[in-house]
DNA sequence: CCAATACATTAAAATATCTTAATTTGTTTG
DNA sequence: CAAACAAATTAAGATATTTTAATGTATTGG
């Protein structure tokens, strides 16, 4: 959890914010299920099986993700389809694999921290 | 630091790097430099100035961007001047913005983790 | 050259995240 | 309705990140 601090401009309020939208695709995980479901709607144990991790970790993850306006869910008999809210975040994915094509040698990321 | 495992898709391992990339931009000091880089090419000590966070810390997250790609670097004189190294960042945090204005009841993020 | 300024590095403490394991809740099928 | 299947929740242990504080290195002005 982020800690609530007392002074901050309203600037660094507002970049707290998209820090949180980034941190939402920021692990391997749930950048997977992003990824997957982008291609279709899927339920979570479909979701299990296509990633190869635990019921309960999918599930977690999509809570995060959920909670985040990534994905939203329905009900459907006894699964729960999941699907991506917002298409722009294809275009986000996008363009980071460009970036991330034309930088391969560096970003593996800090040694450091 | 990040765990290595052993048996990984090659789609998981593609995944892994993009997630590194969004890392970068997920936590608030690091997203204020690049914030303000994109402005204009800053010396570590208006960064400082700028952003309001102790010397180590801004160094320490600008030897991160740096090691990942974001930023470049160029001596002058006594001063250490930093750069975007890629322009379509700018893109990536317009397009956050974009989903993240239309997401704002939303995206404030996880309770859970 | 030495003092001052600018920045980098390091290690460790503080915090946050990730993952797992166990359990619970909800839904359907026999 | 009971068993089986699907998913959510929870808490706790394992890890990783963030930040600070102290110290080191580089550059320049006097």
């Amino acid at each position: 959890m982020q800690s609530v601090s007392v002074t901050h401009s309203d600037a660094a309020v507002q970049t707290e914010i998209y820090a949180k939208f980034f941190h939402g695709l920021s692990n391997p995980t749930r950048l997977r299920i992003v990824e997957m479901l982008l291609d279709r709607e899927m339920n979570v144990s479909q979701l299990v099986e296509a990633i190869g991790a635990s019921q309960s970790l999918i599930s977690n993850q999509l809570a995060c993700l959920k909670w985040c306006g990534y994905v939203t869910s329905r009900q459907e008999g006894k699964y729960v389809l999941y699907r991506i809210s917002d298409e722009r975040v294809r275009t986000v994915l996008q363009l980071a694999k460009a970036i991330v094509a034309d930088n391969a040698e560096h970003i593996r990321c800090c040694t450091r921290m």
